[in-house]
DNA sequence: TCTGAAATGGAATGTCTGCCTCATTTTTTA
DNA sequence: TAAAAAATGAGGCAGACATTCCATTTCAGA
């Protein structure tokens, strides 16, 4: 192997499509089932693969030659690099992508970290979310005549969706935001029959607590969207869920408590429909 | 392999953390090492694996026995699967979810779906995102004496953030919402001194075009994040992003909104403060 | 402490792997 | 068209592979 056998997927596949034309046909056929099938020639063996792209196997290594791989298994390991790259764990990216801009690597490398923090976010809710809690909620929030939407600041973003959401479905909701300083009073016609969703995260809104106790000793379940069992919303809660987002630049992301409020959300519409359903047939 | 072989690495992985205090001490010490290093499950072969876990290859081998498996091979077609999936496209996935939850799988289906969908906004702007465009749009509102934030509905929440986001930057902006019924007058105050950030998505709020309209016959910049360049927003705009939000039961994502979004607030933020460096220094 | 069972280590085994070689076919060049 | 060069196919080989087997150690219960 000398120094210029392209080491990345990337660099790979460019040096390949630059060359396909002047590639001979059986070894062309390969590149095009290369490009097309990287899953195959990362896990397949290379006997496997002839078989799959129509070639004898001696063609592979060839292939593999030819990009100036001593063999098939040099560049077997650049289509696997590639899959341990992709989905290497995205905590390790955000750390490298937080030191580069911190360093200054300029306004793309704040994109980046954007992205990767939403991405982790993602990932972990996917991993963690409890689907008995999720069912409980949903059930919960589907008998409510009424969902109160109770998140303030950093929340509030959150909260709005779920308002709109709601009203696109036609299920009745009051969302308590603070602006007009009639909290209280909307709080105050909470009643058993109904339900609240409330979305508070470290350092917790002390309105979002305070309107959240009042709720609940006025008998109103509460499902409650934090960050910790620690959180003074889950202790007013029938049921919470523990949302870890990654922040970046002093900013977390809302992803994770994003798709968990239109699951939520959505959840509660499709039971809504499923019941009447019911009751009608 | 009997019926109850764990066949996905969710699965497997549960069944592992559910028998971790059964386990004989160097199966547990496989099992363990499993966990933590998945990748190298997926690429290693048994004696190198079972080097990096400090174990005897016979015990890995009895390890996948013990979960049901017939061999190491079959365990190890689990952890490739993964990988696999995990870089599948997540169009299919999508494809496959809503598929899912059409057929009415459950509420884990739906969350799943808006896991997926914000995955895939998210892989998309990171591939699509103008480098320039965003220097551009960054350097514009750097500039801004008061940055005018302008959404309606379904683009509100991230408007709602940027404000917020605005305000712990302590940069001067103001929300332009529906509620008060005081837009005109706000637009009204807004100079080519200022800057605004609009963004709506089809179909467009009328509100939002009008004001935008408005307040760029006034000469104030605008920087639009929209969904196509037939949107009406993208000729007002000095500036502007397309952003390609995926959709699950109805509603579209706002991931990738919200973190181009953060990228050009945290953007700014850097901008100014490096700015005023240079004209103290 | 003794005894049987379970767990472990390590070498033996037969299969499958990647790669090389060489005969044959196809393409290029003169 | 003939000769040379390149490309291809297919069989064979050495080595690596997963797996099995058996001797030894560790553990549990009486």
């Amino acid at each position: 192997m000398d120094e210029r056998v392209p080491r990345d997927f990337e660099t790979l596949r460019a040096t390949i499509l630059d060359r396909r034309e002047t590639l001979p046909k059986r070894i062309a056929q390969i590149a095009a089932y290369a490009l097309d099938n990287p899953d195959d020639i990362a896990f397949g063996t290379a006997a496997s693969i002839a078989a799959s792209a129509g070639v004898q196997p001696s063609t592979l290594i060839r292939f593999a030659q030819q990009l100036g791989f001593d063999g098939f298994t040099s560049l077997q390991q650049v289509f696997r690099e590639r899959l341990r790259e992709r989905n290497s764990s995205y905590d390790e990216r955000l750390q490298a992508l937080r030191a580069k801009a911190d360093a200054g690597a300029g306004h793309r490398a704040i994109f980046d970290g954007f992205v990767a923090a939403a991405s982790t976010s993602l990932n972990d809710i996917s991993r963690t979310l409890d689907e008995a809690h999720l069912e409980d909620a949903i059930s919960l929030l589907a008998k409510a005549e009424t969902i109160y939407v109770l998140a303030k600041r950093r929340s509030y973003p959150v909260a709005s969706y779920i308002a709109y959401a709601l009203g696109k479905l036609k299920i009745r909701n009051q969302l308590i935001e603070s602006a007009a300083g009639l909290n209280a009073e909307m709080v105050a016609f909470a009643t058993p029959a109904d339900a609240v969703i409330a979305i508070s995260f470290s350092p917790y809104a002390p309105a979002t607590i305070e309107e959240a106790r009042t709720i609940s000793e006025q008998g109103v379940p509460i499902v409650a969207i934090t960050d910790s069992s620690f959180s003074p919303l889950a202790q007013f809660a029938s049921v919470w869920f523990e949302v870890a987002e990654a922040d970046f630049a002093g900013f977390r992301s809302l992803s994770a408590t994003m798709a968990l409020a239109m699951a939520l959300t959505v959840g509660v519409g499709e039971k809504r429909r499923s019941t009447s359903r019911k009751r009608k047939g």
